[in-house]
RNA sequence: GGGCGCGUAGCUCAAUGGUAGAGCAGUGGCCUUUUAAGCCAUUGGUUGCAGGUUCGAGUCCUGCCGCGCUCACCA
């Protein structure tokens, strides 16, 4: 099978690479050179020409972006990862037959080329490179977006897009090769995982991995992915996420263990929700919650001012001081200031159903009353805690790893934390009694054995590590593509996802 | 899964039910300091897919595919 152009355009391209074969030019040739980035040779010629020295003679490489063809003399711009620098293209330096490759329009905008020679600076008063010698590195065949910019004083305009979110992410190569903000926001996303990381080393915790192909999932409410080992005819699940391998580890005597990596969650894909997504858990001997949620406001804050160099940030036109300390309220409280519910005056189901009724609600039917609580939360109370904000002490029966509160038989202790409207986090004191986290899972079990779902597996092997003694601890987990939504100012996790999961487009009926 | 909206040239977008267009890109010219370069000329379309209504469908109807927003689901 061989490719065929697909337009016009891929067809002319195709052509002219078929031309410069015959002329004996390599459109992909094995060797490069480069002396200098973009960038670099910017800097190297402005130090020379603040110290008086001689222009520096530079070999640079880069992808044609613009290309401004007159007769005897051209521009071109390139673009390299380090930013861009101007070709000044003269025939009386290239030569008659590397300059006709571009009076031709051999080189396009998206190839790739290497250009030496000295720097210079235009009549204009642009820095540029005065090419003597032009190769050809990477013929494009396929004409990306063309987008152009007018530098301005008031900043950069652009004119042309490539906005259509379905190709954007389909074609995301694309998608960063002509949007330099969404390449920024990449970038945004790398250093806060590595500020993730730094501060949590930190603080003396050691990084380590867990299987993510595992023969039992927990640690989360949500359906898992299902695979199979052909070897060992074993059905596998996709992890939901990491809490019971983290806290086995804590058995194993080390006092503070965290792990970065992918969780997979087989429901609903929206705005917040990606069926694969970046997860922070840690687990700290010797701390009960109130100690994590310390823990999490300087890690979330030091993070904000390491990546964006402030603590203080723009999400969605509101404006967010991450600094501690953070606001905390009981979900009990939240809850009854949003809705005039004290639930803890209807400490079952059908008294909680008829409050919520009488207070105007739509409580769900069947819905448990840790259930109903939870609901109140996500519909009333989220949507408003725009700066930061602990909610604390939660319901038992939607909480089965976290320890319960004392002197409250409902309630564990609990909290999630929220951002800009977005469920940031879930942390609690974990429960480290054997006899009581196995009621817990039975209990669980029997609560939502009703529901169709696959019932929820019961991990005997987490249960046997605890019962060799597991260290009183606080855990965390925080959803990493979130806080870089947060911070980059972005309303969609597909924005700070790569590769973000879209349906399959060869389907019936589809263009193919 | 439900509701609403969208799908037209490589990209961004037009087009009362009446000959499918523009800008950018591309192609052919002119130009040895341009920078959204400019000027002249010009190519490019199975209007997401399949049906239907109509003398006539990009436009109206039905189904399907995909995307967006939203609701639901998410022990």
């Amino acid at each position: 099978m061989t490719w065929e152009p697909g337009n016009q355009v891929e067809a002319e391209r195709l052509e002219k690479l078929q031309r410069l074969r015959d002329d004996g030019v390599d459109p992909y040739p094995n060797r490069v050179q480069r002396t200098h980035t973009t960038a670099e040779a910017v800097a190297a010629f402005e130090a020379a020409e603040a110290s008086g020295a001689d222009p520096p003679v530079v070999t640079v490489c880069g992808r044609i972006v613009r290309r401004n063809i007159k007769g005897r003399a051209s521009f071109m711009h390139i673009e390299d990862g380090a930013g861009r620098v101007q070709l000044f293209l003269r025939q009386d330096n290239l030569g008659d037959a590397v300059y006709d490759q571009v009076k031709e329009k051999a080189l396009a905008l998206g190839d790739f080329v290497q250009a030496r020679g000295p720097m210079m600076r235009t009549r204009a008063g642009e820095v540029s490179v005065m090419a003597t010698e032009l190769a050809l590195l990477a013929k494009a065949l396929s004409p990306l977006p063309v987008i152009k910019e007018q530098v301005s004083e008031e900043g950069v305009r652009r004119f042309g897009a490539f906005t259509d979110p379905e190709e954007r992410y389909r074609q995301r190569y694309a998608d960063l090769a002509v949007n330099p903000d969404v390449r920024e926001v990449f970038r945004t996303r790398a250093r806060t995982v590595a500020a993730i990381r730094r501060f949590l080393d930190d603080e003396g915790f050691l990084e380590v991995e867990t299987p993510i192909l595992q023969p039992l999932y927990g640690g989360a409410a949500a359906r898992p992915f299902i695979t199979h080992h052909n070897q060992l005819h074993q059905d596998l699940y996709l992890r939901i996420s990491f809490e019971l391998y983290l806290k086995r580890l804590l058995v194993g005597m080390y006092d503070a263990v965290y792990e970065i990596g992918r969780d997979f969650r087989n429901e609903g894909v929206d705005r917040k929700h990606n069926p694969e997504f970046t997860q922070v858990e840690f687990y700290k001997a010797y701390i009960d919650y109130e100690g994590v949620m310390d823990l999490a406001e300087r890690l979330v804050s030091g993070v904000a001012a390491q990546v964006t160099g402030s603590t203080r940030i723009v999400f969605q036109g509101h404006e967010i001081e991450l600094a501690p300390p953070w606001q905390r309220v009981t979900l009990r409280a939240a809850i009854r200031e949003r809705t005039g519910v004290d639930y803890a005056a209807h400490p079952d189901a059908a008294s909680l159903r008829a409050a919520m009724r009488a207070a105007g609600l739509e409580p769900g039917d069947d819905a448990t009353w840790g259930r109903l609580v939870d609901d109140m939360l996500g519909d009333y109370v989220e949507p408003h805690l725009i700066q930061p904000t602990f909610v604390i002490d939660y319901p038992r029966d939607i909480s089965p790893l976290a320890k319960a509160k004392p002197g409250s038989p409902n309630l564990v202790e609990r909290f999630e934390f929220f951002i800009g409207g977005l469920e940031m986090g879930n942390a609690f004191t974990e429960i480290n009694d054997p006899l009581d986290q196995e009621q817990r899972f039975l209990e669980m079990g029997r609560l939502y054995a009703a529901d169709d779902e696959e019932a929820h597996p019961v991990d005997e092997d987490y249960l046997r590590a605890m019962r060799y003694g597991m260290p009183p601890n606080g855990g965390f987990g925080m959803g990493v593509d979130r806080l870089v939504m947060l911070l980059t100012d972005q309303p969609n996790i597909r924005e700070v996802i790569l590769f973000p999961h879209l349906r399959d487009p060869d389907r019936d009926g589809a263009e193919s």
